[in-house]
DNA sequence: AATGGTAGACAGACTTGTCTGAATACCTCG
DNA sequence: CGAGGTATTCAGACAAGTCTGTCTACCATT
């Protein structure tokens, strides 16, 4: 086989399919192989074990994410228009995966257990994204320094609130919501 | 026994102090029966499957929820105070277990198998506080009625992404800086 | 020979739920 | 008050199925 469709490669992307439809825990290894048509000693010889597969898994699905949303906000020709366009981004990414919601959250509740790989593969993820909102409203220099961490922090909680409401009831109203509280706030801090 | 220690409340509430802290999944009937101290025909003499326990736990938990809300938020002398209490009364909810979420929301990030009952339950408690929201921001009479979904979303995603990430992080700032955006929200609205 | 793969049996632990059989509590009616 | 019937609770064995992970034995390509 081909490296692009590699049995490691075909392992992680039903998995990911599978752990998004269903939850991790609600997926089987049994059905993994299953669906991927691999076996288990390939699944094992690749993964030591399945909370390895779930590390891979994020560290996947952190790493497409990233890729797709940089080539879609670096098209916004300012901060202003790039911080906007990740919110219509993230409508595109929640349409792809059939409003599964996010992947680092949904490990993190239903694996609270701290100080596990997975959860802190989850918790890292979470910080990426955090400091990225933290990154790009630091570029807006219509925003005074002292009040950058404070909207870094609304944009950041519309976020996380419409990507778990668009999951809840699956359509992209509150994600579409979530954009335009931030244009909101921008226009707020332009006039004040 | 009397009614307030009642086997059955025994259940729920040994139940509901696992769900939180492990995961509805990563709890089993056998921990709680262990744990509450009662014997497995008692739980199934109360409660026909694992689920129906569930659904049980977040009925009582939506219970409790309201009931302690409204004792809390009623204290505000208008609408506008109200709804900051709301998010007052938050941070005391989530310190209380132990940063454990939202109870609706977790249930449907475990089980997200739509028409089963623990996850109806789920989604019907989530909508219960949606209009909740709407209904406090449609009192706020400086804010022009075309505009007030507009302000009711902003302040449901702002709550449910404080929750969220107060879950993640294991402390109150995000439902601090929730309840700041929410201000600043409606400060915006009376200069506009 | 080494590498990466297949098929699938198997171990051992765990899961929910059922069942037996007895004991206790409570409530109603005489 | 007392008796009988019903509702509730107990302890725990058991069924039937699930789970992860190990292992053997074999195959194909390099």
């Amino acid at each position: 086989m081909q490296a692009d469709t590699s049995v490691r490669e075909t392992i992680i992307s039903t998995a990911t399919r599978l752990f998004l439809s269903q939850g991790y825990n609600q997926t089987g290894i049994n059905q993994i192989i299953e669906e991927a048509g691999v076996a288990k000693a390939s699944l094992y010889y690749h993964f030591p074990s399945k909370e390895d597969l779930g590390v891979a898994y994020l560290r996947t699905r952190s790493e497409k994410w990233r890729a797709g949303r940089d080539g879609y906000v670096n098209e916004g020709k300012d901060a202003r228009e790039k911080l906007i366009r990740v919110f219509e981004y993230r409508c595109l990414w929640l349409e792809q995966s059939d409003y599964a919601g996010c992947s680092y959250t949904r490990i993190l509740t239903e694996l609270p257990q701290q100080g596990t790989k997975l959860n802190k593969q989850a918790v890292a993820n979470k910080e990426e994204q955090r400091l990225y909102f933290q990154d790009l409203v630091g570029q807006l220099d219509f925003i005074p320094d002292g009040r950058k961490n404070d909207v870094a922090n609304t944009v950041f909680l519309l976020f996380d609130g419409g990507t778990l409401q668009c999951q809840v009831y699956r359509n992209l109203q509150p994600m579409e919501n979530a954009r335009n509280a931030v244009m909101e706030l921008l226009r707020c801090h332009t006039k004040a």
